[in-house]
RNA sequence: GCUCCCUUCGUCUAGUGGCCCAGGACACUGCCCUCUCAAGGCGGGAACACGAGUUCGAGUCUCGUAGGGAGCACCA
């Protein structure tokens, strides 16, 4: 039987972390074992989904490349067949019609509470055999087992058992007409062939109930791998107030899908001392059955290493696409000034993210904006500033442009002048830049270009005159 | 309250009874390299939650304790 895992989000907000790294994970292992990878929009909650959401979700998924082979799937559209299937279960006796209001139930929860016991359905109608009739509070009960356990080995977690006594009779339909999730969420892996159903651990405790369900349908169980939750750096749960939780803002922060993944693959999740892995080296490695039972921490330090890492060793030219994508949004216009990949080139292993690599892009594409004070008084304004802009300037004008010949023309300098090259740089950086940090000499110059570099030293040797 | 789950350096993790006075990575830190900033190289400090038991031997098995988490909805 070829392997079938999905990934089902509700729609009611954008697609976060802790989303994106299940999505990988079912993603990851249907691709090891040759199998299918299906993706499903859980919104039957009608309140809460919106088209917002379902778009922004299928973006981040394309932005970190999970493809699916089958779906996107909406819940919404298979109302008929959810009732069909609830009908054929009141009709086997295995489900039956309650009609307590909403008010009543919530009375019940409190009793029990009160007892010190499980806040849970009392059964009242279970044995009943009402038939159906209009009524604004109908809803469908489950008739869960009232004997035995329900027993499952999960992929992650290990060998769980659960008393069916701890269980109630759940509704699997509202009286809004709609089904409940633990309800539709088994009619549909049912229905789609899920083998592997793979999905945060907070849905452990659903699991022995949809169980349940699975048996009364005659159908087969599938095989549940529950990750633990990602926390945030301070163990808490991940929460948009204290920190990035939407993958999309992960983007907007300069980050490559690449490192997202790779952080995310890892966390939870090791291959001996392994750090890197290419995508292939992933779905080669990754088994579910090697996850970690344990939550961790969202470190974006690590992430940030990783990320820089990609930015040096990937091919330049495959982050020009992403990297033109941040100097778009840092309002920068690339119509004159350097080629992208250059700037990339010249720094990527001085920055962790492409947002960053944006930022420091700017002195390349427009006018030096500020002087630092304190620059130009250390490195402008003393005996040998003006004679190496001078000498710089006159071989500048004739040397080939691109970084090695200008690294020449620097060493003439520093030689003809008999100075180290400390006092040949700096002056040159502080007149390309405005700063005495930039990239090494030659690419800042490269950068800059002819025209403009000339240009600048023209403006350092009159600042440096006055 | 009840049920279920979890617990190795600050963080992510290796470890499936002897190879572990616990290995790697991020972060931190010392030195080297160096035109600045980085990057890179070589070092350093840093952990088996606690207590019993099983065993010749326990991070690894068992049981308790403590701490943390999830769920107990006509939300997914």
């Amino acid at each position: 039987m070829t392997v079938r895992t999905r990934f089902a989000p509700s729609p009611t907000g954008f697609l976060h972390i802790g989303g994106a790294r299940t999505a990988l994970y079912c993603w990851l292992e249907s691709r090891r074992r040759g199998g299918e990878f299906i993706l499903r929009i859980e919104d039957t909650d009608r309140e809460r989904s919106t088209d917002e959401a379902v778009k922004a979700i299928l973006d981040a998924m394309h932005w970190l490349g999970l493809d699916a082979d089958e779906g996107p799937f909406y819940q919404t559209q298979r109302l008929e067949r959810y009732k069909q299937v609830a009908d054929e279960l009141v009709a086997a006796g295995k489900a039956y019609y309650a009609y307590e209001s909403k008010d009543e139930i919530e009375a019940m929860r409190e009793a029990a509470m009160a007892k010190g016991e499980k806040p849970r359905y009392n059964g009242y109608y279970r044995d009943r055999n009402e038939s159906f009739r209009e009524d604004p509070n109908r809803v469908i009960r489950f008739r869960n087992p009232s004997e035995g356990s329900v027993v499952f080995d999960d992929k992650v977690k290990g060998r769980i058992e659960w008393a069916n006594s701890e269980l109630d009779d759940l509704v699997i339909f509202r009286s809004d007409g709609w089904p409940t999730y633990n309800f539709a969420v088994v009619v549909d892996d049912i229905d789609m062939g899920i083998t592997e159903v793979i999905r945060g651990d907070d849905h452990v405790n659903n699991t022995p109930r949809q169980i349940n369900i699975y048996h009364a349908l005659g159908a087969q169980v599938p095989e549940f791998a529950h990750l633990p939750m990602i926390l945030d750096k301070e163990g808490k749960k991940l929460s948009k107030r204290t920190s990035a939780v939407s993958v999309m803002d992960y983007r907007a922060d300069g980050f490559v899908p690449h490192a997202l993944l790779n952080y995310l693959v890892r966390l939870g999740w090791s291959h001996g001392d392994q750090e890197i892995f290419s995508r292939e080296q992933m779905i080669a490695l990754f088994d579910i059955a090697d996850v970690n039972k344990a939550a961790s921490r969202f470190d974006t330090e690590k992430l940030a290493w990783l990320n820089q890492h990609y930015l040096k060793t990937d091919e330049p030219r495959s982050l020009v696409a992403e990297f033109e994508w941040h100097l778009e949004r840092a309002g920068i216009d690339t119509a004159h000034g350097p080629a992208p990949v250059d700037v990339i080139v010249a720094l990527r292993d001085r920055v962790h993210t492409l947002k960053e690599m944006a930022e420091r892009a700017k002195i390349w594409y427009a006018p030096i904006a500020e002087w630092d004070d304190k620059a130009v008084v250390k490195h402008l304004k003393n005996d040998s500033a003006v004679a190496v802009l001078d000498a710089a300037k006159s071989l500048l004008g004739a040397c080939e442009w691109k970084p090695e010949p200008i690294h020449q023309v620097i060493e003439q300098v520093a030689a003809k002048l008999e100075l180290g090259m400390g006092k040949i740089a700096q002056p040159l950086r502080v007149a390309m830049t405005g700063t005495q940090v930039s990239p090494s000499i030659e690419h800042t110059i490269y950068l800059a270009g002819r025209v403009e570099a000339l240009k600048r030293i023209d403006a350092a040797i009159a600042m440096a005159q006055g």
